[in-house]
DNA sequence: CCTAGTAAATGGAACGTTCCAATAAATCAA
DNA sequence: TTGATTTATTGGAACGTTCCATTTACTAGG
């Protein structure tokens, strides 16, 4: 019904009794113009039901004001902060985010990206799905559309990159737990073809080299990054015959699915067999027992992401220097008291 | 450095030896062109680094292909499984979706939908922030823009509203726990601002008086729909003189935070004190002890309304009927054993 | 009273597409 | 051969803005 043809600067000039060009002014707020004139033509823009069109501005104006957020993974919490972190930022920088998710699928990146380009965004900040090719972002490049990676990077790249330490993270936590006086250790969960895996389990193997652990008692337990490959980290591990007594998890998920499966077998997360996570996600902190784990801040990181991009904007350069943010590690229940003061009272975890 | 004036469909033009118009056609796959010359034309593209200007279309183009997604919470899982399902759909349709949050805050989601406008979208689904003022969606109606809520729905809207059967789900949970042979019910978590609220006590309150409970042992606790809403809630009922036996929650996030309090307390959840939860999220089948909750599938609602939205686009119109979804109630272990066998036992819950 | 100078408002061209009407070339019926 | 029909291509106007160069109306200085 309602849907007459849309009113344009015109039709508000009309109304005013302006031309469309002092019309133009108004809109963009420019103190040319005399406050009673327009007074007048806003009111006219509220008569007439204008809503302006940013696609026709951009026809002539350089840049767009929106810029596009491209997740790998909006189910999960620890990314959808990330994003809102960013949005955070740009949305009290005058600047509209639209977030596109693309399931871990490098295809439908590959999909969006077109699609925020075609839209002409005026900066791109991703985080790459999992098996992104290392070609796919050439022709944003080429475009000369600023683009920062947040959270993962991609292997030979030099698009500037927003992410935790997590080499740091990994040394922070092996450390946590060789200091419990664990002297046998496993890397539980994550994949070879993401290089955040590459970096947290370099943290750990150089935590245990620094602090003796002997090259046999570290032991690296692949799998999926989720509750399920958690649980099966855990299995494969109190299956060996010497059994390792604490593990540091690709992440949170991987946690709380190697506590499950402790829980199953009818040991007890902490005293029974040390559990540290990864990312801090809330639920770490509500769960039975508290899980300790490494904080990556990723609300604060998205922030730093948007400001980055901000600034690659204004300085209409594609360069930026990477952000490397500061991790801690929050310690709570799931490693349980010293590994001496246990000893007493029984064995190994098998 | 890369950043030459941006190509346009002239420079493909002069590079294929065709005219604007000619590549105009190709690039809409018009079957009208030769089909030597359209893989002309596509060298062409290819070799200037084309990428398409969507917003100049639109100017000629009555409608865009972008259609906008709203949501009051990305952080919450339960809504952003609701986006990714809604996006699955839209994305197999050609369409792009773009997300933006709102953060449960009434400015920040006018601002939202006033960018969005602005934009051009085709069309508009939305999970109303918390607070939204009745007249925030006038100015969009009389702009003739398709708009459909998910999940939530606005007190006295005519906006056509996907969304899960609230108050069956609220009858279904209740009439388990009175199966379940309690007789003090409580329902725990919410705000009488939000229509869901009324919704799901509402089915609380069919079930209890159906099934015969006594209008004095159906009691209400307003409290924060979080985890710490859920802890509070639990104090204030078993702080009452008669304390109830069981509780409903508003959502699985209330009932966490109950059974994290009843634990503090040394209470089991189950078989000292039953509770449900609402929405179902993954955590819930994960938690210890496994939460029983009433399942509202908001993946599927979503796609329902991508379906819903397509076709109101499709038929240029406004309205749409509303959906109601299905809900089932997934019994796990958070209500323990009958009460009629625990009765043996133990007395009270306090 | 004229000239500068300032302030406020304006017309026109441009932005990169689409679409229509028109043209050019090729095919066909007679 | 001619005219009609089909097929492939094209130029021009339009879409709703912004921005530049002008114009118009005042004010002030001499």
């Amino acid at each position: 019904m309602a849907s007459r043809a849309k009113a344009t600067i015109f039709d508000i000039a009309r109304e005013a009794g302006v031309s469309k060009s002092t019309v133009s002014l108004v809109l963009q707020g420019s103190g040319l113009i005399r406050p009673e004139t327009a007074v007048k033509v806003r009111k006219a823009i509220e008569d007439v039901g204008y809503v302006y069109n940013r696609g026709a501005a951009n026809l002539r104006k350089a840049h767009s004001n929106v810029i596009g957020m491209v997740i790998n993974d909006l189910t999960n919490p620890f990314f959808a902060e990330l994003a809102v972190g960013m949005e955070r930022v740009f949305q009290s920088a005058g600047i509209v985010p639209f977030i596109a998710n693309t399931a871990e699928n490098p295809v439908r990146q590959e999909e969006v990206l077109k699609s925020l380009m075609e839209q002409g965004v005026a900066g791109l900040i991703v985080s790459p799905a999992r098996g992104t090719t290392p070609g796919a972002f050439r022709r944003l490049e080429i475009a000369g559309v600023p683009i920062a990676f947040a959270m993962r990077r991609l292997p030979e790249s030099r698009i500037p990159v927003i992410a935790p330490d997590n080499h740091r993270g990994g040394y922070l936590a092996t450390a946590h737990l060789i200091g419990k006086g664990h002297r046998r250790l496993v890397f539980f969960g994550g994949s070879s073809d993401l290089v955040v895996y590459h970096e947290r389990l370099g943290g750990f193997r150089e935590a245990c080299e620094t602090l003796g652990i002997d090259t046999r008692d570290m032991l690296v337990i692949e799998g999926e990054t989720s509750r399920r490959g958690g649980i099966a980290c855990l299995e494969t591990a109190l299956a060996m015959a010497e059994p390792p007594t604490a593990a540091l998890c690709f992440n949170d998920a991987v946690a709380f699915g190697a506590m499950l499966a402790l829980r199953k077998r009818g040991l007890e997360p902490g005293p029974d067999f040390a559990v540290v996570g990864f990312d801090d996600v809330v639920e770490a902190e509500h769960y039975m027992p508290a899980l300790t784990s490494v904080a990556v801040d990723s609300a604060g990181l998205g922030e730093r992401a948007a400001h980055v991009m901000i600034k690659m904007i204004q300085s209409r350069t594609t360069r930026a220097e990477d952000h490397i943010g500061a991790v801690n590690l929050v310690v709570r229940e799931s490693c349980g008291p010293d590994r001496r003061t246990r000893n007493r009272s029984s064995g190994g975890a098998a």
